[in-house]
DNA sequence: GATGTTGTATTTGGATCCAAAGTAAAGGTC
DNA sequence: GACCTTTACTTTGGATCCAAATACAACATC
């Protein structure tokens, strides 16, 4: 068993995420399958799930089409996510985080210290810090008491620009990404502190905010674009 | 077609929200299928439909199982709807609204209001009440900017007791709820309120107490139990 | 007697076939 | 010439068939 149906739905989210069918457009089962060179059973199945994932939606009765994104969607997709973290970093603060989580996510903050100590950023940080901050992430969200709220804010970030390691918007402006990364790294250490000392409400606004690195920190560093590329 | 495709997803989903099926126990293709009276073909759509929406997740490497759901995946489904009502709220008072939905919003006050003003509660106002609940929510949520809020509302609300009209314990104890529907109501008048005032902070915090109506009010109002029952 | 291995049965994934619904096009009528 | 009807084609949904993988069990070996 090839197991292809998994393999479908991530070739298909990446070639809808590079851009490589027109937003709107009209899949057919049948051009899908024999691209991909697998039969019609599989694309069905993936279909169903990216529909799910919102990355597709139903075309009237016939098939599914490509969902366009607006800038407000992207805005929308960002603010959601800020507020589902927030929501497990209060939850979290509020019920106490184990010693356990809070020497893990001090792993993290001292990893992107470590990181950003020789003040300047290279190409293969940028791995790095991606790697860091979504284990980052994934230890508050992971410890929030259930799945449920890991599960929406993974449901989210199958939407384009919404996930957290999105940050990184040119690889050719290292210098430029430095003090963002710089301005991250600060808010990653206010959570841990917000968290450890209980203060739930604090630990919430600091998420919501934090998720907004990616969108609207661009214009007030004097970067190019407000507006993040994905780079995965 | 008979597009029973939708049909199986919507029958499976009432299974095992009555609990057909025991949490936790492996779902087999053909048996569903016999029991459903369909092939496997549209079986196997809906179960990936299905684990998407979170009512299933996959069992090892052998088909998917019935997921548990726990006391804080109660919990948590309510106060993630609350935290993304709330954003909507937010938006919606932060960017001004409408005219039109100002007026809309006001009907289903008033309709409130109606079904209230005779001082008790009858059988069959407990559907008009979950149509006008549903009506005043969907309004906010769909006018916030962006279908993506209420994207993640409505795969949220696929969980067990997590919708916004599973409000209603007890229909027997009319009487009971009658003062909880009383405190939803005054609850829809604030955020519209609020929305008016362009309160956008107060309009997210009274959206994301109002979810909590149907998990906590009911040991402060005396009730039976605390934890509602999905009534559809 | 316990553990590892092999063989069989069950079950899922993929491909193909058939039917039905929808769409588009061509033709006819007013 | 415009609009309605009918027909043909495209496309999706459902059922069945086949292959592959996993799980279970029986057997053999240490």
């Amino acid at each position: 068993m090839g197991n292809s149906d998994k393999s479908v739905v991530s070739r298909l989210r990446k070639l809808i995420g590079e851009g490589h069918y027109p937003s709107g457009e009209r899949l057919g089962e049948v051009a899908v399958a024999e691209q991909l060179g697998v039969s019609r059973t599989p694309v069905r199945l993936a279909f169903r799930t990216l529909e799910q994932e919102g990355l597709l939606q139903r075309a009237g009765k016939r098939g599914f089409m490509v969902r366009e994104f607006t800038e407000a969607d992207v805005h929308c997709a960002v603010e959601v996510r800020g507020v589902l973290e927030g929501l497990a970093a209060r939850r979290l603060a509020e019920h106490g985080l184990s010693g356990a989580l809070e020497a893990e996510l001090q792993v993290w903050i001292q990893r992107g210290r470590d990181l950003l100590a020789k003040g300047y950023l290279e190409e293969r940080d940028v791995d790095v810090w991606s790697e860091l901050n979504r284990h980052f992430h994934e230890a508050i969200v992971g410890s929030a008491g259930s799945p449920v709220i890991g599960d929406a804010i993974a449901r989210n970030n199958h939407l384009p620009f919404a996930a957290a390691d999105s940050i990184i918007i040119d690889s050719e402006a290292l210098d430029r990404e430095y003090r963002k990364l710089q301005l991250a790294q600060v808010q990653h250490e206010l959570v841990v502190q917000a968290l450890r000392h209980g203060e739930g409400a604090r630990a919430e606004m600091l998420m919501r905010e934090h998720a907004f690195i990616g969108l609207r920190y661009g214009e007030l560093l004097g970067l190019g674009s407000g507006r993040g590329q994905a780079e995965d």
